[in-house]
DNA sequence: ACCTGAACACCGTTCAAGT
DNA sequence: ACCTGAACACCGTTCAAGT
């Protein structure tokens, strides 16, 4: 109750959607759905998701507190319409031809919209997430991407779960890498470390460190790269060449 | 402050390892982390991880909230070691010797771990998390795996990241669909639904919805699988083709 | 039907006090 | 140094009242 309307849509999708029945009698509405969510945007931009509360939405608006749940039925709901509105492509979209080119392009321009908001990869994902507009734009785009290649509609929409869900995590693993630069811990707390780390129970993790990658001496590799670019492109060229392989081997026997 | 150790490790992990002095005066300590994580667990394996508070995990000890403090020194400490304890693994694992099903293997290991606490994926993944006992000894293992193929770390670590990102994204999936089964929409809810989404706009997915998949008339496909073993499957195969070709093409010029 | 103000039932966490 | 009890500063949300 509360979060479906009597249509029975989850009431953030129909909101988003602009399918909800706006009351017609009483006073003119002092707000919108789309004023409320660019406060709380602005406000999750700014300081983190964390310093989105109710309060702090309705004191941008100039708004008591209570006003908020005219529009929105509950935080659940704020938190999953500035989710999908945050997942904001250009409006004009060219991809390239070659399906290859098309599905980069398509991952970078995931990519962008996360890095300007990556509040909402905190968000938990519900049940009517994929039917949200945003969602249903990049996805219509992505199959746009792989239009040129033989696989069934299940196929396609996997590959665009999976590449969608890489590039998450590489905006994620990102945002935590810079947010301390891991950690600088004193030359006595990685002995500690190294000593629970052995490699007799560890083997392969172990010769890793010990190879001097991941956890340095140093307090902070200063050359380093410290992305995750290669991460994130080694994933969509992995991704690529099964598609390719998949590919051949339905041309090989149609 | 707080959150480190005098070390410089972020007190999560300390604690995690049994590097973390313990205070050798005053009475003797009535809680150990094991109890209080372990506690804790229990509470999110049965309730969800929101029934999870600082007042609800002393109660369930028979202990003051205000105690848990001389343990941890926040919730989100204890969130972080909870997350970690969740990805348990076999005591003894045997892995097969071909690396394409010792890598399926060592994702379907993965997999029961987080269907047996599926909370952990909500848990925001903090600055140490791979370095966390399980974490490791779960990357020990995926290494070994891999033992039989020519990557460099980079790649392998790559690769494993890759592999444990899809498997936690599907069993997300999972369980958000068993959740509810998607929502039950009334004929006119889909309607409006349908109309918004529109083939001009989306010609791709409208195609999709045209073709009976994903938003059914139906109020729940009964014969469906509704599951996404397939999904994760293809998933793996992707990945493991996109190695195979890796691998051949390294194995042309060397 | 809108917006408000007071109030409720929680939370995580601080702090001073007891042992 | 442990554990406790009272208290603080929030938070999301309910409800009755005003317009």
């Amino acid at each position: 109750m509360g979060d479906t309307t009597e249509t029975g849509l989850p009431r953030a999708l129909a909101i988003a959607w602009g399918v909800q029945d706006v009351p017609q009698r009483g006073p003119s509405r002092g707000l919108t759905h789309e004023r409320i969510v660019a406060a709380a945007i602005e406000i999750a931009d700014a300081h983190g998701l964390g310093a989105v509360t109710m309060q702090a939405v309705a004191k941008s608006l100039d708004f008591t507190t209570m006003s908020l749940y005219r529009y929105v039925s509950s935080k659940d709901e704020l938190l999953r319409l500035m989710q999908d509105a945050a997942l904001s492509l250009p409006e004009e979209v060219e991809l390239p031809d070659d399906w290859r080119a098309a599905l980069r392009a398509w991952a970078d321009l995931i990519r962008d919209a996360y890095r300007v908001h990556p509040w909402a990869l905190e968000i938990p994902r519900g049940q009517a997430a994929v039917l949200m507009p945003r969602t249903v734009r990049t996805a219509d785009l992505g199959l746009a991407a792989m239009s040129g290649i033989a696989l069934d509609d299940g196929e396609k929409i996997a590959v665009l779960l999976l590449i969608s869900q890489h590039v998450a995590s590489m905006v994620e693993l990102e945002r935590s890498l810079a947010a301390e630069g891991g950690f600088t811990a004193t030359p006595e707390g990685l002995e500690k470390l190294r000593r629970a780390i052995a490699p007799d129970r560890f083997p392969h993790i172990a010769a890793i460190m010990a190879a001097g990658g991941y956890v340095a001496d140093a307090p902070a590799p200063p050359d380093a790269p410290e992305g995750v670019d290669d991460e994130y492109e080694f994933g969509l060229d992995l991704l690529i060449a099964g598609l390719e392989s998949l590919e051949r081997r339905a041309r090989r026997r149609p």
